[in-house]
DNA sequence: TTTGAGTAAACAAACGATTGCGTATCTTTT
DNA sequence: AAAAGATACGCAATCGTTTGTTTACTCAAA
């Protein structure tokens, strides 16, 4: 049973020709009935199945997709992907993975990989710190579209999907500076990314608007390891400004956070209350979670990126070489984690 | 810039055959150093890339891949995934990634598109209520061979790479008999997984090696979600014999069943003792973590599992029918966890 | 001088499917 | 009955690469 049957196998048994066969499979209406039904019926009977390697060469489309993410093993990239994978399985895309595990090398080669792969099109949430994006830059030349979501690069020419983590940082330190926190300090990720920028943004207009005097040295960023957090925490601490509150770049960055506190016997959430991004779902179990993170909608992030590829993919086929830069920006949403764990504890 | 090289156009541009060109990219000795260093040249400058859909399509393979999870949100796949990547890339061979996300159903799916897609060969770690295994005993009349990691079909003829769940469940039992432990429940998975009946085994070993008797209403199995275990923990906790300690699946189910426990006012590790399997990082964070848990390595059953793979792949060329199943299984090792957290609640 | 070996490159088929164009047969119209 | 149109199908090229088989030529040994 090695090998499956071919168009033109069906052809030579029903003594016609392959574009015949072709045809027939394809409803074209030149095809007379009886043929039609005669080649369905050989075709069911054979277990033909088209060769795919056969029609996307002879199409030069592979319906393929690549996504280059960071990390799979954050639950907001999982969940992500999860979205494109349902996604693009709707619309008989592939997918193709690569994690860059956050190094821009890494990054760079599977680019190239799916390059050289001829993918259709390409979903990417860059590494944290490329910070050069001429990989992506060159596939414009290549015809091959790419959307970026959640981490995208600072630049302007691009398709994007994101979450707006100003007006999220605002909700965040609103709802901070409500509950009386007027020392709240920061740990902000690498300053490259947009979100980093963005929450950046939204710490400040916070500040200005109610009005409080901004202190640079409340907001500090990690590289994102253990160690940059804690780094960065130990900063905090020491500082002759005593922080009651903390916004953290995402709930790992603030789980680090968390722990360098407790090793210091500061009570979570009371010595310090913490806020973070992502809420992701394991905070449910942890020790002592913050006690609200932005949820960023990774589903969603996903879904919508994939809706951009499918439409530009769509698009290319009709030639219009007048490109329109797609940018959707969805907002975050202040999630309160249930505290049953943290009052049992 | 849309059109890429070909080598047809580099053959009539240096005015010899295609068949020279291609022979003198892959450096045939029947070609003349001048013709190479001129056919080299000639590509470099015009950033000649071979098509890989004509080449897939000639040699009739994909260089490519299927690997099927339950779960890529589940730390352990996450990381499986992430070695099977790595080895893959390095055999230039890309990736298809579909989740079962634990349904058969989406699974014999995902099964079929990847055939269609002509994969060379697939990585399956099975839904968890996979029963039968039609969908890839297909395959071979395919020729696409199918080495299964951790969550492997109990049957006999296929390849695989797994953890001695047996032996590790007595580690388990023996570092909890040892701690004086007597009754000790068990919250077992779905019954038709390999990994469960193994673990039964080991339970049921232990018990007599001991020599205890074994009290089946002691093993419980859950479906894996949270209602599922919280129900098994409802009755275990309804039994006359009062559990001291509890082997749960993996540690989802451990923190389910500790959840459960603790709105119970249970003190976790001490009223009962939690051991589970997994090792999973984010255990480091979680509030009340079982006290030790069975490391299953998923990096290296990935590695492993793609290099049994890319074995089978090279060796079908030289067509020896004779199959013998590759079977590898590892130890798993029985991990405590840093009870810092634990002491500091 | 003939034979043989060795070298360098061309020719052509093949992989499987699609598609523009041509053509034969049949039907309809005037 | 002849022209026009519709219907049903075949022919052949094409996508880019690989590879078995010639072919042409050079050089040396018999």
């Amino acid at each position: 049973m090695k090998n499956l049957a071919t168009i033109t196998e069906i052809a030579q048994k029903l003594q016609i020709s392959a574009s015949t066969v072709s045809r027939a499979l394809h409803d074209h209406h030149s095809i007379g009935l009886r043929t039609k039904m005669r080649v369905r019926q050989l075709a069911g009977e054979l277990n033909y199945e088209p060769n795919q390697a056969a029609i996307r060469f002879q199409q030069r489309r592979t319906a393929t997709i690549g996504v280059i993410l960071p990390e799979l093993s954050e639950s907001f990239f999982s969940a992500a992907f999860s979205a494109i994978e349902d996604s693009s399985f709707n619309c008989n895309y592939s997918i193709f993975l690569g994690q860059s595990h956050d190094s821009e090398v890494k990054e760079k080669q599977i680019v190239e990989a799916m390059k050289a792969r001829r993918v259709d099109g390409l979903i990417v949430s860059i590494a944290k710190n490329t910070t050069n994006y001429d990989h992506f830059e060159m596939l414009k030349k290549y015809d091959i579209p790419v959307v970026f979501f959640d981490r995208i690069p600072n630049i302007s020419d691009i398709h994007y999907v994101n979450c707006n983590m100003e007006s999220g940082t605002l909700k965040a330190m609103n709802f901070l500076l409500k509950s009386g926190h007027r020392i709240i300090g920061m740990i902000n990720g690498p300053e490259n990314l947009f979100a980093s920028q963005q929450r950046m943004e939204g710490y400040i207009k916070a500040m200005k608007s109610h009005p409080l005097k901004f202190d640079p040295s409340l907001v500090l960023s990690s590289d994102l390891t253990k160690e940059g957090t804690e780094k960065a925490m130990g900063q905090l601490l020491s500082l002759k400004r005593k922080i009651t509150a903390l916004i953290a770049f995402n709930d790992y960055v603030a789980l680090d956070a968390i722990q360098f506190a407790r090793e210091r016997n500061i009570r979570i959430n009371e010595d310090i209350t913490f806020v973070s991004y992502s809420n992701m779902p394991m905070s449910y179990h942890t020790a002592c979670p913050p006690v609200a993170s932005l949820e960023q909608f990774p589903y969603q992030q996903g879904e919508k990126a994939t809706e951009i590829l499918m439409e530009l993919l769509n698009k290319k086929e009709s030639e219009s070489p007048i490109v329109s830069y797609k940018k959707i920006t969805l907002e975050s949403h202040l999630a309160f984690h249930k505290s049953r764990l943290i009052t049992t504890v």
